[in-house]
RNA sequence: GCCCACAUGGCUCAGGGGUAGAGCACUCCCUUGGUAAGGGAGAGGUCGCGAGUUCGAAUCUCGCUGUGGGCACCA
């Protein structure tokens, strides 16, 4: 029986028998033979020790190829680390270990949790094993023998992933040298050694087995690795620029807001955050105006009552600020929905009403788990830029693709050009009927192809009243952060009994789009600070212009200018301290001042102006009037 | 909420059983200097909170709170 193997150049190379990809690499070259890690057959990545028996496209993989080449070294140095950590502490039991961005992980099943100076002797460990060059073969189990097998070593945690596959189905494990083995679906390298060195075991942490808290809870010990020295120095220096426009660091550097723990999950703005703040509302309110939007302003407390009807009682209690007073019990509000209905209500409306969209920048409140909190990403007390737009079935459509077109618009004036869109569907729990799903889908649908826009399913995530688009910017290092959302709901207005008289002349439900483009005003003013790592653009700077000067000589005139550019609306402070220029340009560079004035002698008996923008060397002399002009001009909000 | 770590002047951090140290910032003095740190002096902290061990605790132990990294959660 001869084979026939196709590479990726179209060229054709004969065997009379079942060959492996390592004969295959070794039939090209030698140098191909030490490169290659895998040898993808038919699509399928494969170890290089498994014969080919058929006819078959093949490519052989070598550190060239980025992906397949991470994917890995970073799975088989999860091996590695288990076979450490089992060499080191024969006592731990070892569970999962995959791959994920960067990196990957291992969770282990231990007594006590692995300590700093225990990933030391570890990560070291994991080095000799790679020196050692262990081979690494693949042995295909029979499933009971298996379960059989890790059972009888106490690993009940491999035993119970073994349980899980079909009856009947074959399992493969890996095997470290003549001893080491864990269960895994492969493919790996052939060997320990061709790991190489450049990788680092980051941090422990805890993760609930299969990732269930009513599970016991496991040790996980994440790493990275990289193809060599080179991309793993760049990755960790990569971690150190991302540290830097940490939105923590800047808000406190920047002094935009501070926390303390008798308010802890809520922020204190100060004067430059807030300042920000402003900036963005007064932005994102006049887009709305334009939009069509009514802006209203709801109680922070209601009666537990409102809460009950509407469904969140019973769903987030736990996560509420309930309150009693004078025999009543309330609660803060959680999320502006059900107030928005309130206000709907009081008139009766006609189908000429709709569509009505309701806006307000709804302060909330909700009890967020300790552990979850994190700056001004995830809070206790935030804004929403929230909306409803009480509607009729056949205006979602034309709603959703208006609403849309406004968010595209809001995240390229906020620097954002690439945004991704998905599409949540139908949950298995759900309230409605199944008619009513598919229209409110298909509106869904319909309004994205009509904007053209390139939509990932996300299959059953949507709500339980109703289905959603959710869309996810990417940030200036390439994070995802997913803010806003248009969500379809035929139920609330339903419970808390939402109507409109229709052209019939008969009371009809409206649906009610629920939408935000920032999400929260905290968190979205967190992405931006490390969007654009604290160099707003000149409309959303804290302090847009600062004027300097060079000598006391120039302090009336200093003065003078401030006033002027004040008057103007500008954001601006004035720095007569007795410091050189120098320094005082260091200092507002730093301070990530957009624009510095710098005046001395020379300006202040011309009636002019050095302007020095933030990052470049040079500067220009204006007259004040130009100088303050084109300033005003740059400054206007998009 | 769960696991681990951390908590020292405004900020960044060092120290560590015998009652605290640096740099920057701050105040004052000298310097009036032309585009990324001029010089000098001074002030500033009951070392997160509470208990315990000890002759003595900022230092060791326990508890609490907060923060950080994960997990779980996220209307």
């Amino acid at each position: 029986m001869s084979v026939t193997l196709t590479l990726p150049d179209n060229s054709q190379r004969h065997f009379d028998g079942p060959v492996t990809g390592a004969d295959l690499a070794a039939d090209i070259g030698p140098g191909l033979a030490k490169a290659a890690m895998a040898v993808r057959v038919d699509g399928q990545l494969r170890d290089l020790d498994v014969p080919i028996t058929t006819d078959a496209h093949v490519a052989l993989i070598t550190a060239r190829d980025e992906e397949e080449a991470l994917e890995l070294i970073r799975h088989d140095t999860a091996h590695v680390l288990a076979e450490a950590v089992q060499e080191l502490f024969p006592d731990t039991q070892v569970t999962i270990g995959p791959v994920i961005k960067d990196g990957f992980f291992y969770d282990f099943a231990r007594d006590k949790p692995f300590t700093t100076e225990e990933l030391e002797v570890i990560e070291a460990r994991m080095h000799e094993i790679v020196a050692r060059n262990e081979p690494i073969r693949r042995e295909v189990w029979d499933r009971d023998q298996a379960i059989a097998h890790f059972r009888s070593i106490g690993e009940k945690y491999k035993a119970e992933i073994i349980e899980d596959l079909p009856q009947g189905e074959d399992v493969s494990v890996y095997r470290h040298g003549d001893n080491w083995l864990d269960l895994c679906r492969g493919p790996h390298l052939p060997s320990s050694g061709r790991i190489g060195s450049a990788f680092k075991l980051m941090k422990v942490a805890g993760a609930y087995w299969r990732g269930d808290h009513r599970n016991e809870m496991l040790t996980r010990i994440y790493g990275t690795a990289w193809r060599d020295k080179k991309e793993l120095k760049a990755y960790l220096h990569r971690l150190e620029e991302a540290e830097k426009r940490d939105h923590r660091r800047l808000g406190k550097d920047m002094q935009l807001f501070h926390f303390q723990e008798e308010a802890a999950g809520m922020a204190f703005w100060h004067p430059k955050g807030w300042a920000v703040y402003r900036a963005l509302e007064d932005y994102i309110r006049r887009k709305l105006d334009k939009a069509g939007y009514k802006e209203i302003k709801t109680p922070q407390i209601v009666d537990r009552s409102l809460w009950e009807k509407s469904g969140h009682w019973d769903k987030f209690a736990e996560h509420m600020y309930a309150l009693t007073s004078e025999d009543r019990d309330l609660a803060v509000k959680p999320m502006n929905c059900p107030c928005h209905v309130q206000v709907f209500n009081q008139h009766l409306h006609s189908y000429r009403d709709l569509p009505l969209r309701l806006s307000e920048f709804g302060s909330c409140h909700r009890y967020e788990p300790s552990g979850a909190m994190h700056g001004l990403m995830r809070v206790r007390a935030f804004t929403q830029d929230d909306a409803h737009i009480f509607c009729t079935e056949d205006q979602i459509r034309s709603e959703s693709e208006a609403f849309s077109a406004l968010l595209f618009e809001v995240y390229k004036d906020l620097g954002f050009e690439q945004v991704r869109v998905k599409f949540s569907d139908r949950p298995d729990v759900r309230a409605g009927d199944d008619a009513t799903w598919d229209r409110a889908e298909a509106a869904l649908k319909d309004a994205t192809q009509a904007m053209g826009l390139d939509v990932e399913l996300n299959p059953g995530e949507g709500a339980f009243y109703g289905p959603k688009l959710e869309f996810v910017l990417t940030d200036a290092i390439g994070r995802d952060w997913q803010c806003g959302t248009l969500q379809v709901d035929f139920v609330l207005p339903e419970r808390l009994d939402a109507s409109y008289v229709g052209e019939d002349g008969n009371r009809h439900r409206p649906v009610m789009l629920h939408r935000a483009i920032f999400g929260s005003f905290e968190r979205f003013i967190g992405i931006l600070i490390e969007h654009y790592a604290g160099r707003f653009p000149l409309w959303l700077a804290p302090v847009q212009v600062v004027v300097a000067t060079i000598t006391s000589d120039a302090d009336a005139y200093a003065q003078q200018v401030l006033e002027r550019l004040k008057a103007a609306g500008l954001r601006a402070e004035l720095d007569v301290r007795n410091e050189k220029i120098n320094y005082k340009v260091r200092e507002h560079s730093v301070a990530k001042v957009p624009v510095l004035l710098v005046v001395g002698k020379r300006e202040a008996e011309e009636q002019k102006l050095s302007v020095r923008r933030l990052g470049s060397q040079d500067q220009t002399t204006e007259t004040l009037d130009d100088a303050i002009a084109s300033l005003v001009e740059q400054a206007r909000m998009p």
